[in-house]
DNA sequence: CAGTGGTCTAGACCACGCT
DNA sequence: GCGTGGTCTAGACCACTGT
C-alpha cells in the first residue's frame, strides 16, 4: 500500500496512488511534503518547536521511523534542526552558531579569538522597476516594482565587500533604509523576522573582474584591482527566488572557501 | 548493548564499550569505520561490488538495518554508490555521468547539446623538492621528492585553464609526462587506477588575480586579465592530503558555480 | 522523572535488474 | 524468479534535556 488510508489521516490527505505502479512515490517523501507544506504556510515559525515525531506519526497515520525519515532529509537540508532531548526545531538564519550561512569569504589566516563582526553600511536604498534581467532572475515581470539597495560590509576597518541587491517589491514591502540599518542581524535573519521570508537555498555564479570607478571608490582601491565577483540567488520554500545579489569582494585578505566532495 | 560481541562479530572485532558510558559510540558508525577501513585497504577496488548488506550484516554480527544507516553516510560522502537490483559500488571519477566532480567551472550559456570535451595539453612535468609551502599543504618534509606539472585545458579551442600540480612522489612513482598525456580520462580516474589514489574530498581557496606573463601568454590573454585562482588540495581516504592544485580560470564566457544549501 | 530524539532489531513487503 | 537495495512497521531500549 502506497498511499495513507484518509480514515488515518484526518489533517492531511495524501494522493492516492493507483493500486498499478506507473509511478511510486515512497510515503515517507510525501510526508516530507506535507511538513513541508506547514513549514511554507507558516504552521510553524522560524526557531519554534515542530510536534514531537510520535505526535505528526499519529497525525499522518504513519509509523514513527517513516516521520523520522521525512524529518531526515529536511534536517538534511537545513530546514529543520534536531535537538536531542528537546525536540526538533524549524531552522533560522538567527543563530548564534554561524553568523553568516552563505558567506563563505574567510579571512587568509585563522586569528583563533573570535574576529570581531563586519561594519556595515547601507549605501541606497531605493524603489524602483525590474529590468529584464533582474524580472528574470527574480522570476518577476519587466516593470514590476521592486527594492534595490547597495550596502558596504568592512573588516576590522577595511572596506571588503560592495554588495547590490535587489528584492521583489510585494514580500519586502515597508523595507526602508532605515529599518535595513537599524536591525543587528544579518540580512537573512532581517527577512526572517521582519518579512517572514526565510532563504532556503541559494546559486552563486562567481567570476573574477575589474570594478569600475564608483566601487573601487567605495572599496577604496585603484580600479586595477581585481575582485571575486559573485552573483547569488538566493530561493524561500519551494525553490522561489527572492533575493538576486551581485557582490564584488576583496580577495588580498581573505579567500572565498568551498569544500568539494 | 554497545558493542558487538566478539563471537557474533567473527572477521572483525569492534572496540568494546565499557558498560558504564563516557563516550558512547554508535554501532553503525562503528560499522561505517570497519567498512572504510576496508576500503582504504583496498579490499574491494573502485568500481566494484560491496558485499551486499545481509552479508555484511552477517560478517559483524549487526542487523541490516545497521549496516544499511553505515552505507548511507558512507554513500552520502560519495564514497559508496547504491544501485537498486544491482548492489553497493566503491564509487570512481571514471564514471560516465559527471566528466570533472570537482571541476565547477560551468559555461554561461548552457548549450543543450553535449559540450565537448576539454583538450588537455601537459606543459611540463618534471620532478622536483617539496618547498616549504608545498610540503605543508601535502603534510610532507620540506625537500622531499615530489612531482610537479603544469597543463592547459581549453573549451572548443579556447585556452581557458592554466593548472600547477604538486603530487608527493611516492605514491605517484612513475608518473611521467607520457602516461599523463595519453590517458583518456580525467586525473582523478587516472590517479585511480594507474596509482591506487582515490580522492575524496578536495578544499578550495578561490580569489581574483592577474596573471604573470607566463600565465597570460598560456591563456593567449593579457596580463590585465582578471582570472580566478583556485587553490585546491585533494585528500584520499582518511584525510591525507593526496594533491595540490594551482588553477587559474578565465571566467569571462564561464563562471564558478556554487550552490549554498 | 517524563518526554524527546537516537539507536537497534526483526520481519514483511515492494521496486528494480538480471538471467 | 531470484537477489539486490528500498520502504514500512512495531517494539525495545538508550542518551539527552528539562522540571
Amino acid at each position: 500500500m502506497n498511499s495513507v488510508l484518509p480514515s488515518e489521516a484526518p489533517t492531511a490527505s495524501l494522493a492516492a496512488q493507483p493500486a498499478a505502479t506507473p509511478s511510486f512515490r515512497p510515503l515517507y517523501q510525501q510526508i516530507r511534503d506535507l511538513i513541508l507544506r506547514s513549514l511554507q504556510q507558516g504552521e510553524w515559525k522560524p526557531a519554534e518547536v515542530i510536534p514531537s515525531e510520535m505526535e505528526l506519526a499519529a497525525r499522518f497515520g504513519v509509523s514513527q521511523g517513516t516521520v523520522r525519515k521525512a524529518i531526515d532529509e529536511l534536517a538534511a537540508g537545513h530546514l529543520l534542526v534536531r535537538r536531542q532531548g528537546r525536540g526538533t526545531f524549524v531552522a533560522t538564519h538567527a543563530e548564534q552558531q554561524v553568523q553568516y550561512r552563505f558567506l563563505r569569504l574567510m579571512p587568509d589566516v585563522d586569528q583563533a579569538d573570535a574576529e570581531q563582526p563586519a561594519q556595515r553600511e547601507i549605501v541606497e536604498c531605493k524603489r524602483a522597476r525590474a529590468t529584464a534581467d533582474v524580472a528574470r532572475a527574480l522570476a518577476l515581470k519587466t516593470g514590476e516594482s521592486i527594492i534595490q539597495a547597495r550596502r558596504v560590509l568592512s573588516f576590522g576597518g577595511i572596506p571588503t565587500i560592495v554588495e547590490d541587491l535587489w528584492l521583489p517589491g510585494e514580500p519586502f514591502r515597508g523595507l526602508t533604509a532605515h529599518r535595513l540599518s537599524a536591525y543587528p542581524g544579518s540580512l537573512y535573519a532581517f527577512f526572517e523576522s521582519e518579512f517572514g521570508v526565510r532563504m532556503v537555498r541559494a546559486d552563486e555564479k562567481i567570476r573574477a573582474v575589474l570594478p569600475d570607478v564608483q566601487q573601487a571608490a567605495l572599496l577604496q582601491i585603484p580600479v586595477s584591482t581585481p575582485l571575486l565577483s559573485v552573483e547569488r540567488i538566493a530561493f524561500t520554500y519551494g525553490n522561489r527566488p527572492m533575493e538576486l545579489r551581485k557582490g564584488l569582494y576583496r580577495t588580498d585578505s581573505r579567500h572565498y572557501h568551498n569544500r568539494l566532495s
